[in-house]
RNA sequence: AGGCGGGUAGCUCAGUUGGGAGAGCGCCGCCCUUACAAGGCGGAGGUCGCAGGUUCGAGUCCUGUCCCGCCUACCA
């Protein structure tokens, strides 16, 4: 008896989302391997505030990961942030524009400790908004790619690759952002179709007969032309081919690449990739500034000559245009070939025009010296292809643990397969005098076992869970010996004797086996159970063994819908190598440390030094948290700067926890590893001059720095120099489903929770991560990265259009939040997610379903304000089931049964449908109405309280809510806790953490089920009449039926109560006759009376009746033609046939009882 | 240029091996009935882009075609 008021979203979703956290709710520690389910969020960028994608994003991964907990896996959701290179660098550097200073002027040092400051802010930033959607990861596994963890398994995977020979460094053409000032992959750069012009250019030929002419989009290059191309097979160049051209305006000498002179004289050459209906047919060549002719250079051998910088200005190859702008450059070296009568034509046109995907820049084909990942080699590509395409089979050794658990008579052995193979095997030995076994899911009953000829135990075993459950929680296991009730959890059996039986957990299903003349038979199946033997460990013995088995493992991925598994195989076919290297500041730096004396290239990684300090101190150098030079005290602060890692983790933590916490390598040494975790790593010490410190460190007594010696390989000088490089930040991400778990270190985590279950993201970055996921994980860890990728589609505003911030038509989560709430969101973005369509979506929709919310609010606070506190206690019902409850409960398990179906090939749409259509349609619009008939009955005369009818009603209304709040849970998580929370009959830290509801077929009541849908038909059929007449629901009415069917009227009997309650009428009787003063209506083969009195509006009445004979008549049309046609009773399959016949009856029954109400009407008119 | 997705009610979209065209929102009518007007009850509304074909039967399969969106490639 208690009203929680109204529903107020607020309020609840910030007390839920801090609950959670505050109980690490979403925390595992040692997740179980055999039901682990394990998820990496795509980690956002850490440069903003997450857009409703990201929402959309994290909302279908979160009703995956509580669906899955709830069933029972060990779900572990790993939440973490991109440190997004180019794009951090890029805002931070605006920010610092605002205030008027310079990154350049600044330093690389300085400039990172801004990002470093900076970056934390907007990290707890999304922090903030991730937790106020409510999503379920583990925060105490929050990792980023630029922390310490990443650094190492960035320079290792760099290592590894590079030994390796994928990593070379070369040059080539990249795309080359002048703004940035870095190069970019391809994926990087946005085609855009753009009005151009193209410029005719007469170049004279140098034996002064004449000219050809080139056209160009961008003549500006031609100062750095080094040829003129042709197609061979042109008759109108051929005889030119070999002769040379001058180049207009060039009358100085440039210089290539090596630093040789380039006259202004260049050849025509022959190429067949020239088109020779194209332009004029020849091609000017600039192989330093165009990518076809940076190939057509190469081929030919001809000079490479640069002729602009890094930031888009022309150099001193450009001779009294250097120093100019790009676009300058070009509008003056078009004037001036204008004026010198060079051009020969200019003409509009249209072409495609590349930019950079973060600062929208003109990119600017340039020569330059890279890093490069070979993805085309076949190590990488290959079987990249194969575990999408059509998988790969693998035979790995795995450890097995085999569990004994021994108590008196009974003996529980487990075995488990590591739960990287995928198999589990659970097996139950029940010894002794056993009555019965019960298992428990969440304080539910959820199966019992006897052993034959025991089953008079069944009322008894229900009675006494419920008492046990009552005052205990929640059992796993109950089991009766002798009379005497044990739990598992908390006693020890006693009693024995013979007789033996199992319980095997084979895949899904709890098979019961009996041991009968010397060999175990099968029995029967059980609904299965989520069985725990954690309990059982802590009470009873445990024996367990470890084995080692060979076992078969498929590895592969699955996309879904799986028209991207083609999209992905297509690119992947023509890869080509990937530009790793950025020339910026804000990402990892290459690990490689060029000798200065000899040249060579060292790769180096922590794994270069054996002690554990070394390596600390060598990853805090590489990764630029403390210089070259350094002491002691910038070491400490390094150490203990929690902003390098997460909120509450400093370095030091991090190397505590994840790096060498369990499973270190086995070269560092004991007192390494004291020193790491008995005290407090002391930099001051570690650092004293002395033995320790020999070959790895030097003393500049001078500036009273430390120094960390390396060495090259090739030389031993010490004179290195660090690649002053970083890596594209997809380098990183493409680590992250291990490298989260601890990679390189062979880490629990990693051992248990890799590879991923399930990937969530959007078709965009398919090629940009998915894809070098997939590369990466298959090349370092030998093993797919995820199993099934699910590929969402894009949010888009109402007009189908992308939305940005400059279209100023997006749509900001936390606003959506703050006005409808997190559930609403959630609700409509997973209502809305179908497959392979992009998500239109405008602030109206979030309406519709706060409306839901709402209704699920009110809905319970009916239950709620009804129920008395000690409901719980009342059970078992006083009172049998009504036809109505168990309609409702079969209606229910049947959407738990649909739910589960739909989440399962991830139709996210009709999973959310399907419960808001139970709880609207068939609990809030027809079962509560029903219900009220008996919640608000009074005691009659002698009638003593409380009335059990009453009570089994609010049994039913409190069990089927309860079932339907778990259903929704994972749909709208806040909503759902709250009312849990308050209802009597639960118990527990949060609904989060119960049992989803598995259909079950003791909840199937077909009969019941269809009575309760042809009432609805009967009522529904006398409101429309009512309707249609104008009737205004407050009038009730005098109505009479007749009926042929003696189920109808069993069924009138049975429910002639609520009939008149929800028909609004005062009176119902039978009747041979039509009473006078009556209209009739019909439902089914029950003709009904209505008796109304003043007017009616005939006209209105006949209107609507002549439509609905109308649609009869041309619905009748069409099966009589169809089963008139021959060819159609003789083809069609019989039971189409017989359909088609029996909706011909049906029409025509309809058809009379119009004609009959219309007759009626003529009647009384 | 190639590929993918889509064109079904006013809007946003479902439509499962081919077998009586659906939902939500919006609209119209009646109602503040003690969970909820953020609601209840009832109702109207569609030649399923177009044209062929296969079939007894096509929104569904095939061919062609027209729009819209996206991706990839080329563009001197």
């Amino acid at each position: 008896m208690k009203d929680p008021g109204q529903y107020d979203h607020k309020r609840i979703e910030q007390k839920w989302s801090k609950y959670w956290i505050e109980r690490s709710i979403y925390h595992l520690n040692r997740p179980d391997p055999r039901r682990k389910f394990s998820i990496v969020i795509p980690p956002p960028n850490v440069t903003g505030s997450l857009h409703i994608g990201h929402a959309l994003n994290s909302t279908l991964q979160d009703v995956v990961a509580r669906w899955m907990r709830m069933k029972g896996r060990d779900v572990v959701w790993v939440p973490g942030f991109d440190h997004a290179g180019i794009a951090t660098q890029y805002v931070v550097e605006r920010e610092l524009t605002k205030e008027g200073k310079s990154r350049i002027e600044m330093g690389r040092e300085e400039f990172l400790k801004k990002v470093w400051e900076w970056v934390p802010k907007t990290r707890e930033a999304i922090r903030t908004q991730l937790e106020k959607l409510g999503v379920s990861v583990d925060w105490e596994r929050e990792r980023f790619t630029l922390d310490e963890g990443f650094s190492r398994a960035v320079r290792k995977a760099f290592r590894v690759l590079y030994e390796k020979g994928l990593i070379y460094k070369g040059t080539y053409i990249v795309n080359w952002c002048p703004k940035d000032q870095t190069a970019l992959s391809d994926l990087e750069v946005e085609h855009e179709e753009e009005e151009g012009k193209l410029w005719y250019i007469k170049y004279p030929l140098e034996d002064g007969s004449g000219h050809i002419t080139v056209a160009t989009t961008r003549p500006e290059t031609m100062l750095g032309d080094t040829a003129v191309a042709v197609n061979p097979e042109d008759e109108r160049y051929k005889n030119l081919i070999g002769k040379k051209v001058r180049l207009p305006l060039v009358d100085w000498l440039r210089k290539d690449l090596e630093g040789n002179e380039v006259k202004p004289e260049i050849p025509i050459i022959a190429d067949p990739r020239v088109k020779m209906d194209f332009g004029t047919g020849a091609v000017k060549v600039t192989p330093c500034h165009d990518p076809n002719d940076y190939q057509i250079g190469r081929d030919h051998n001809l000079p490479f000559v640069r002729v602009m910088d890094e930031r888009g200005y022309m150099n001193e190859n450009a001779g009294e245009f250097s120093g100019l702008e790009r676009y300058d450059a070009r509008k003056g070296i078009v004037d001036i070939l204008r004026e010198q009568g060079f051009i020969e034509k200019e003409k509009d046109h249209k072409h495609s025009v590349g930019r950079c995907y973060r600062c929208k820049t003109v990119i600017e084909p340039m020569v330059s010296t890279q890093w490069f990942l070979k993805v085309s080699d076949p190590a990488i590509r290959e079987r990249s292809v194969k575990v999408v395409e059509k998988g790969e089979k693998r035979s790995e050794v795995k450890e097995i643990y085999l569990q004994y658990a021994e108590v008196g008579g009974l003996t529980i052995s487990l075995q488990v397969v590591d739960g990287v193979s995928g198999e589990t095997k659970a097996v139950f030995q029940l010894e002794g005098d056993i009555e019965f076994l019960a298992g428990t899911r969440e304080g539910e009953l959820a199966y019992i076992y006897y052993p034959e000829g025991r089953k008079e135990n069944s009322q008894r075993a229900k009675d006494l869970f419920y008492r046990f459950s009552n005052e205990n929680g929640q059992p796993e296991f109950i089991i009766a010996l002798k009379g005497e009730l044990t739990i598992i959890r908390m006693g020890v059996p006693s009693g024995k004797e013979e007789g033996r039986f199992l319980l095997a957990q084979e895949g899904e299903r709890l098979n019961l086996y009996s041991f009968e003349n010397e060999k175990w038979s099968y029995l029967k199946e059980l609904e299965a159970g989520r069985t725990r033997l954690e309990p059982v460990q802590k009470s009873i013995k445990v024996r367990v063994e470890k084995e080692e088995l060979n076992i078969e493992k498929e590895s592969k991925i699955v996309f879904i819908p799986e028209r991207w598994k083609k999209f992905y195989l297509d690119w992947m076919k023509d890869l080509k190598d990937w530009c790793i290297s950025r020339q910026i500041w804000w990402g990892h730096r290459i690990p490689i440390w060029h000798c200065l004396d000899c040249g060579h290239q060292n790769v180096f990684t922590d794994d270069d030094f054996d002690r554990v300090h070394d390596k600390l101190i060598f990853n805090l150098i590489a990764d630029g948290k403390i210089s070259e030079e350094f002491t002691p005290e910038e070491v400490a602060s390094a150490l203990n700067s929690p902003q390098f890692v997460h909120r509450n983790m400093s370095v030091l933590d991090f190397y505590k926890r994840f790096v060498y916490h369990r499973y270190h390598s086995t070269d560092i040494d004991e007192s390494s590893l004291r020193l790491l975790f008995t005290q407090d790593l002391n930099p001051m010490a570690m650092l004293t001059p002395g033995v320790s410190t020999k070959n790895v460190y030097s003393f500049n007594p001078r500036t009273k720095k430390w120094r960390m010696i390396l060495r090259c390989r090739n030389c031993s000088s010490e004179n290195l120099k660090q690649e002053e490089d970083v890596l594209d930040t997809w380098f990183s991400s493409a680590l992250w489903p291990f490298g989260v778990f601890g990679w390189p270190e062979e880490t629990s985590d990693l051992k248990t929770l890799y590879p991923t279950d399930l990937l969530v993201t959007g078709f965009d970055i398919i090629f940009f991560w998915v894809a070098r996921m997939i590369m990466m994980g298959t090349y370092l860890m030998g093993d797919i990265p995820f199993d099934d990728v699910y590929v969402h589609a894009l949010v888009r505003d109402e007009k189908g259009q992308k939305m940005s911030k400059t279209k100023g038509n997006v749509i900001d989560p936390l606003e959506i939040i703050e006005k409808y709430g997190a559930d609403a969101l959630r609700f409509t973005l997973t209502a809305l997610t179908v497959q392979g369509r992009d998500i239109k979506l405008s602030e109206k929709r979030f309406e519709g379903f706060k409306h839901f919310a709402n209704k699920i609010w009110n809905a319970a606070r009916y239950v709620l304000i009804n129920t008395p506190e000690n409901l719980a206690a009342d059970l078992p019902l006083m009172a049998p089931l009504s036809a109505e409850d168990r309609w409702i409960i079969t209606r229910l398990n049947e959407t738990a049964r649909k739910v589960s179906e739909h989440l399962e090939n991830y139709d996210f749409s009709k999973a959310a449908m399907s419960i808001y259509e139970f709880f609207w349609s068939d609990f809030c619009d027809w079962y509560i109405e029903l219900s009220k008939e008996r919640v608000y009955r009074e005691p009659a005369e002698g009638e003593e309280e409380p009335i059990p009818e009453k009570i089994t009603a609010l049994y039913t209304l409190n069990y089927v809510l309860e079932k339907a709040l778990r259903i929704l849970h994972p749909f709208m998580p806040f909503i759902t806790e709250e009312i849990w929370q308050m209802l009597p009959s639960t118990d527990g830290d949060s609904i989060s953490l119960a049992q989803f509801p598995e259909p079950r077929e003791d909840e199937e009541f077909a009969e019941d089920r269809d009575k309760v849908e042809k009432l609805k038909t009967l009522i529904s059929s006398i409101r429309s009449i009512r309707s249609d007449l104008q009737i205004e629901p407050s009038k009730k009415l005098k109505a009479y039926y007749r009926c042929s069917s003696p189920a109808d009227e069993e069924l009138i009997q049975e429910f002639k109560n609520h009939i008149l309650n929800l028909a609004r009428l005062d009176e119902f009787e039978k009747t041979e006759e039509k009473p006078s003063g009556t209209l009739s209506t019909f439902a089914g083969e029950t003709e009904v009376f209505l008796s109304v009195e003043g007017e009616v509006d005939i006209d209105r009445l006949t209107k609507t009746y002549d439509k609905r004979k109308e649609k009869i008549l041309s619905e009748l049309e069409r099966t009589r033609r169809k089963l008139s046609s021959e060819e159609f009773v003789r083809k069609a399959p019989p039971e189409v046939v017989e359909k088609e016949r029996k909706i011909q009856r049906e029409l025509e029954e309809e058809l009379i009882k119009a004609e009959r109400i219309l007759g009626m009407l003529k009647e009384v008119n």
